[in-house]
DNA sequence: AAAAGCGTTCGACCATGCCGAAAGCTAGTA
DNA sequence: TACTAGCTTTCGGCATGGTCGAACGCTTTT
């Protein structure tokens, strides 16, 4: 681990907590002297990864993350294979898509249907169906101290070998009122990559059978084309807890 | 400089190139020695910022860049002014609209009207309108090799004087063979922040009079919005090139 | 006009990242 | 099965380059 490399990234990462930040406010959020976070940023500006505000001097996220952010899901089998097979899966089942891959703790969405809007999100995975799944094989790493994102989450998350059993997960207003969520895992031959699930509002809850008829399908699908030969995927090299 | 960072971001950049990459092939890509590479890339996969693929063992960007790109967008002032008005500007004119920001000698796409798909997308400055625009106002650094994207391609951009005068630049098929463009700049209190673009089949050119007076008024208005006081905007203290 | 608060620059110390070489690992081959 | 070749990964010593404190210039406030 590269001290230096390590605390740029952490610099992203405060970045990414507010709107713009002061030289000051990055250096005390992250105990270091301004001097030595300033060279940092100047590197990170030299590359667009950040933008220093003319006027006032404030920093903040550069142009050159959304770059990033493009191309990886230009480059993402999983978001191409996945794409007309859930634009399918909302028409049938006329609910919201998302597919999510893990990102430590948490998920981020790579594709949704029917409108593209949610992709980029990120959700707490003990809090959403998505999570879920991705947690039970492995995916995402569990948090020591998860946060509770409504008076419905879970903490921390159960029922996660039956999710293993089933290869489905559901969510009831555990990341946000009234939304309620089921989701089923994605594989490729040798892991999970992603999750693919169903939104609804906490009115059409419980979704009727057919609906987990379809997702099931569809994720068995996509994940039989990135190279799975099974579905439900088996449990990994995972020790469950309890 | 703090040449760790710059090596970690140059890594980024090795990546953004190609689909996966084998760390002797960044090693190479980047002269240096793959030990030294390994510890940079094991920095940022930490971060989630580029994954290694279970199997083979090769580098991919990671989905911490595209968690980076959406709060870049959430965070933009640009993006959130302006998408109203470019819906409205779809409308009127019934063409595609795009706004961008400069990257360097690249310009980003930050928003599109009617359909969002074009976001996060790069194009050589010197070879589209929005790009024109910006280059005229000293946002984007000029190339001092640009490449030639079609037959049409003008090298280097001319009459960037005529639009600092205007405010409006042209492109016809210069950047993608089939597509026109026309772009007006925006601008906040001290300086261009971006540029709002139409783009047409090349069919549909020369747009109608009407189309050039919505744009205007639409570049206006966001500039406005965004606190700038006059528009077209001032040259800056930019040394115009012939 | 004075002062406080910022970002920025500079210089010296020494911690830290760099590289060469050797070690694991997997896959392909006789 | 044993061997080879290619890769990623680990390890250790050298010196390069990063870190921090202090001083500077600037803008804003009182």
């Amino acid at each position: 681990m590269i001290q230096s490399v390590d605390r740029a990234l952490r610099v992203l990462a405060v970045l990414q907590g507010a709107r713009r930040r002061s030289l000051g406010e990055i250096a005390t959020a992250m105990g270091l002297a301004p001097s030595t976070v300033h060279g940092i940023v100047r590197t990170l500006v030299s590359h667009g990864m950040v933008v220093q505000e003319r006027d006032s001097g404030l920093y903040r996220l550069g142009p050159a993350t959304l770059r990033l952010g493009n191309v990886y899901l230009d480059n993402l089998e999983l978001r191409a294979h996945a794409q007309p097979w859930i634009s399918a899966l909302a028409d049938r089942t006329g609910c919201a898509v998302r597919v999510a891959v893990p990102l430590a703790d948490d998920v981020v969405v790579v594709a949704a249907a029917p409108t593209p809007v949610e992709v980029g999100i990120v959700i707490p995975a003990h809090a959403c169906a998505l999570g879920k799944v991705l947690l039970a094989y492995g995916a995402c790493t569990p948090t020591d101290r998860p946060r509770r994102m409504t008076g419905e989450t879970q903490l921390p998350p159960r029922d996660l070998p039956a999710v293993r059993r089933t290869g489905l997960a559901t969510e009831v207003e555990e990341a946000v009122l009234g939304e309620c969520g089921l989701a089923a895992p994605v594989a490729t031959a040798d892991e999970v990559c992603g999750a693919i699930g169903l939104v609804v509002p906490a009115g059409d809850w419980p979704l009727p059978p057919p609906a987990f008829d379809a997702l099931r399908q569809t994720a068995r699908a996509v994940s039989r084309e990135l190279g799975a030969s099974t579905w439900p995927p088996a449990a990994e090299d995972e020790a469950a807890s309890a």
